[in-house]
DNA sequence: CCTTGACCTGGAGTCGCTCCAGTTCGGTAT
DNA sequence: ATACCGAACTGGAGCGACTCCAGGTCAAGG
């Protein structure tokens, strides 16, 4: 599979692939005799998990790191695990930011509907 | 108040503050005869909010043309009330975002743990 | 009077893309 | 055979949203 069709697989943009490409968050991609990326289904799992992963705000740096103990071998799964692990944690914080937002601005709607009569009129 | 208060009131950084200020997130801060800014509780008010828009992803385009409405008086009310109600609506996409990629993490996790024997072992 | 600490400004640096110019390659049409 | 097309390639510039720093001002305390 081509770029292309890897960039609409896993909702990534082409030039975001190859970002993560030379910024070594993948592991390393094969290429054809015409010198063009090939993508194996392996790889699109990854750059599906990749782009789940930077929509929910882990910074490429994590995602390095990620990647090279992927590299590195089966002997680095504890590691990576707890990687994922602190990830599905740090989840939970922006869920309750959400949450937070939803409520304050519930508040700020109520107030420009004129159902709420006390200050904060922003 | 001054702005180290008012940082930690809101929870943006002392730099982000100026930042927004600077490109117009912001209506116009008060100085002392000292010439540095005096923040009104209107003004942390403000603060607080914008703190929890960018926390949910707000660019800094929407901040400032909220702030630009703002500034233009009571008559611009209904305006902002749709930016606010488009941002809460934006905020059910990012909940489910965080809701899809619990649910792969909980899988790789599995895979991890031995507790899922099928591919996909990144 | 001198130092300290909080604030100021302008500007450079960083992160995570995104866009662009210029090139190459494989396939179809003439 | 050649001319062209679309899709891919590279290196590098630009951008959004901060973040950090050097150098300067000012009010208050020792």
């Amino acid at each position: 599979m081509r770029i292309a069709e890897a960039a609409s697989q896993c909702g990534l943009s082409i030039d975001t692939i190859r970002y993560y490409e030379k910024s070594n968050m993948l592991p390393p991609i094969a290429r054809g005799s015409d010198g063009q990326r090939r993508f194996s289904s392996e790889n699109i799992g990854w750059l599906i998990l990749l782009a789940s992963l930077r929509d929910t705000g882990m910074p490429t740096a994590t995602m390095r790191k990620f990647a090279a103990l992927y590299c590195k071998g089966d002997s680095t799964m504890p590691e990576r695990r707890k990687l994922l692990v602190a990830h599905a944690a740090s989840l939970q914080e922006r869920r309750t930011q959400i949450t937070r937002c939803e409520e304050l601005l519930a508040y700020k709607i109520s107030v420009y509907d004129g159902t709420t009569n006390k200050g904060g009129k922003q």
